[in-house]
DNA sequence: GTGAAAGCGCTAACAA
DNA sequence: TTGTTAGCGCTTTCAC
C-alpha cells in the first residue's frame, strides 16, 4: 500500500474509477510488488507459478494494460516495426506491407507505415528520420540508399531489412531481376518474334527506388542474349503505372516499323499498355505480343502473359528476417533470392505472318 | 549544470558521444532549463525571441529530437494515429489508406496501420484494443460496429471517425451506397435493358465489414424503382475480390434463362465476372452488359462502365475530421456524404436485339 | 520569460 | 522468488 506512488483505492471502485489500471493498481490487488507484475505479465522467469496466476487474475479483473509509452521509455523497447515504401497505392507494395504486416503482428509488433510518395517525402524522411525512436526495426522497400544515406539510417541504431533493391550490409530479399527479363525475353524469342520494344517506368526525380533502370539495362543485355533486336525508339518510358505505361505507349505506335513484341517493366504498365494498344486498334496478341513483370492479379482478367514473382512472401521473408535480427539471432547480412516463374496467358502468340514472312 | 541529472559532458563531445542528445544536452549548450528547450521547441508562447534562436540551434547542433516514448509518456499524446482496415490489399482501402496517409503525416502525426483480415483478427482487435495508448486517435474503414463494440471502442479514450459504414456518434465520411446503386441501375435502363442481375461480396465470417448487404439490399429497391427485373437466381455472391466475382458468376451463367445485363458490387468484383464471361465467350456488351462501382484505375483497362466514387478523398476527409476532433475544433459527429458519378465505357450497351424485339 | 520540482508508468539492477 | 530503488527523458504546474 505504502509503496503506491499513487495512493491506494479502494479495490472495488476498480471499474468505476477513471483512467485505465496501473500496474500498481494489479499490484496491490495481487498482493506483489509493481516489479513482479512486470515480470510476470511479461512471461521472464522466476516467479512462482503461483503468483504468476494470481498476478494474471488481478491483471485481467482491472483489464491492465501496460502503457506503451512508459514501459517503452523504460525499455527502450517500441514494439513497433517500421515500413518504408515509395508509393503506397501501387499493387506491388500494398502486397509487400501485407507481408510484412502479418509477420510482424504475429510477433506481438505494430506496424508504422510511412509512405515516401516522391523525392520530397524521401529527402524528408532521410533528413529528419521520422522513425527514430519510434520502431525497433524496419523493413525498407525498393528504396535504392546512397552510402551516406544508408549509414544515416543506421545511426537510428535499429536493424533494417529491405524487399528489393540491392542495399549492402543490412539482411535483403528480392528477386533477380535481370534473370527475370531473360525468362521474359526467352519466352518471345521462342515464339519467333525478333523485334522486342520495352515500356518502362521513369525513376520519379529524387525518389531513388530500386527497379527503374535495373530492368531496363537487364533488357538490352537479354535482347543481344537471345538474338533478338531492338531500336531505341522502341524503348520508352513516363510514369510508373497504369497511366504512365499507356501514355508510353503511344510515341512507340507512331513509327514507321514496328517491334511484334512489347516487355512492359511490370504488370501495371503493361496494363496501360495494352489500352493503348486497343484504342489504337492494334490486336494483341496478333499484331503484337505483350509480356508483363508481376503477375498483378488483374493480369489474368485483361489475360497477361507475365513473369510471375512471390510478392507477399517477400515481405514476410523481410520480416522474418527482421525480427530474427532484432532479436539478436539470424544473420543480420542475410540475402534470399526468390524465385520466379513465367505464367503463360493469352497476350502472347507468334509474331504476324507477314513478318515472318519476310524474314525467311 | 548541476540540475543536469546525467552529469555534464564536454560539450565538444557532442557528436562523439554514443546515443542520442537529452533535452539536457540542449538546455546546457543553449544555457537555459530543459524547460525552456521544451517550451521553446514546441512553439509555445512565453519563450524570448532570442531564447527561441539560440535554442533552436543548440538542438540543430546536436541533432536533438525529443523521445517520443518520454514526450509521450508525460504529456499523454502519441502523435500518433491509428488506421484500421477490414482488408490491406484490396484497392478500395489502399486508396484510403493513402488519403488518411497524407492528410495526418502533413499535421505531423505517423500512421499506425492495422489490418484486421478477418473475422478472428476483427475480434482480437476489439478484443484486446492493440492500439491502447499508442495512438491519439482512429479512423476506422468500414467497419461496422455493434453498439457494444463502439462503446467498448469508445472506452479508449481517443476520437474516432469512420470511412463507410453508418456508426452513430462519431464522425462519418461516405457515400450513399443506395443512391450509387440507383445510377447505375438507372444507365441499365436506359440502354433498354429490363432483365438484370447482380454479383456480390459474400460477408466474410465474422469480419462485419460495412458494404456487402447494404448494396444487395439497394439493389433490390431500385430493380423496382427503375421498373427492372430480377430473379433469384441471378443474384449470386462470393468472396470479395476478383476471384470471388469470377466465381460467383460461373453458376449464373448455367441458367437457362439470363440477364441482358450485370451490376456488380464493386469494380473488383466486375473484373471477375468479366473473366468468367470472356471465358464463356459471352461478348461484352454485346450479349452482356456489365457494370460496377468505384471506378477502380484498371476500369479503363477492362473498359468497365462504372460508378465512381472519390476514395482518397474520403480518407483525407475521415483523417482530417479526426484531426479537427483530436484538436477539440469541429463537430464529432459530423457527418460528410460524397458525390458519385457515372462513368460510362464500353462494358454496356442496349441488350442484345433478339431480346428487344421480342418485347416490342 | 524562465527555472525548479514533481511526476508520467514502467523496467532493471540490486538486495534480501 | 520477491521487493526496493533508481532511473528512462520528457512535460507541466507553480514560483519567481
Amino acid at each position: 500500500m505504502s509503496a503506491d506512488p499513487r495512493g491506494s483505492r479502494d479495490p472495488d471502485d476498480a471499474l468505476a474509477e477513471q483512467g485505465p489500471a496501473s500496474i500498481f493498481d494489479v499490484a496491490d490487488r495481487a498482493g506483489v510488488s509493481a516489479s513482479t507484475v512486470s515480470r510476470s505479465l511479461r512471461g521472464l522467469p522466476n516467479v512462482a507459478p503461483a503468483t504468476r496466476v494470481r498476478v494474471a487474475l488481478a491483471a485481467e479483473e482491472l483489464a491492465y494494460v501496460a502503457s506503451p509509452a512508459a514501459s517503452g521509455l523504460a525499455s527502450g523497447r517500441t514494439s513497433t516495426v517500421g515500413i518504408v515504401v515509395p508509393f503506397l497505392t501501387r499493387w506491388f507494395f500494398m502486397r509487400v506491407v501485407q507481408g510484412v504486416e502479418e509477420v510482424v503482428r504475429a510477433a506481438g509488433y505494430d506496424v508504422l507505415l510511412h509512405n515516401l510518395r516522391d523525392g520530397a517525402g524521401r529527402e524528408q524522411f532521410l533528413e529528419r528520420l521520422p522513425l527514430n525512436r519510434k520502431v525497433d526495426g524496419m523493413v525498407l522497400v525498393d528504396l535504392a540508399l546512397q552510402p551516406d544515406e544508408q549509414a544515416r539510417l543506421q545511426s537510428l541504431g535499429v536493424p533494417v531489412t529491405v524487399v528489393g533493391g540491392d542495399a549492402l550490409g543490412v539482411g535483403a530479399v528480392g528477386i533477380d531481376d535481370a534473370a527475370g527479363v531473360r525468362i521474359a525475353l526467352q519466352h518471345l524469342s521462342h515464339l519467333g518474334h525478333h523485334d522486342v520494344g520495352m515500356v518502362g517506368g521513369t525513376a520519379v526525380p529524387g525518389l531513388d527506388f530500386a527497379v527503374p533502370g535495373s530492368r531496363r539495362l537487364a533488357f538490352l543485355d537479354a535482347v543481344d542474349e537471345a538474338c533478338l533486336a531492338t531500336a531505341p525508339e522502341w524503348v520508352v518510358s513516363d510514369d510508373w503505372g497504369i497511366e504512365g505505361g499507356a501514355r508510353a505507349t503511344e510515341p512507340l505506335l507512331s513509327g514507321r516499323r514496328l517491334p511484334t513484341a512489347l516487355f512492359a517493366e511490370c504488370d501495371e504498365i503493361a496494363f496501360g499498355a495494352l489500352r493503348t494498344l486497343r484504342l489504337a486498334g492494334l490486336d494483341v496478341p496478333r499484331r503484337m505480343s505483350v509480356i508483363g513483370f508481376d503477375d498483378h492479379e488483374m493480369a489474368s482478367v485483361v489475360n497477361l502473359t507475365t513473369v510471375a514473382q512471390p510478392v507477399q512472401a517477400q515481405g514476410a521473408a523481410a520480416a522474418t528476417m527482421l525480427l530474427d535480427v532484432m532479436h539478436g539471432r539470424g544473420d543480420p547480412f542475410a540475402r534470399l533470392v526468390m524465385p520466379m516463374q513465367l505464367v503463360v496467358r493469352g497476350s502472347t502468340a507468334p509474331p504476324p505472318r507477314r513478318r515472318r514472312v519476310d524474314r525467311r
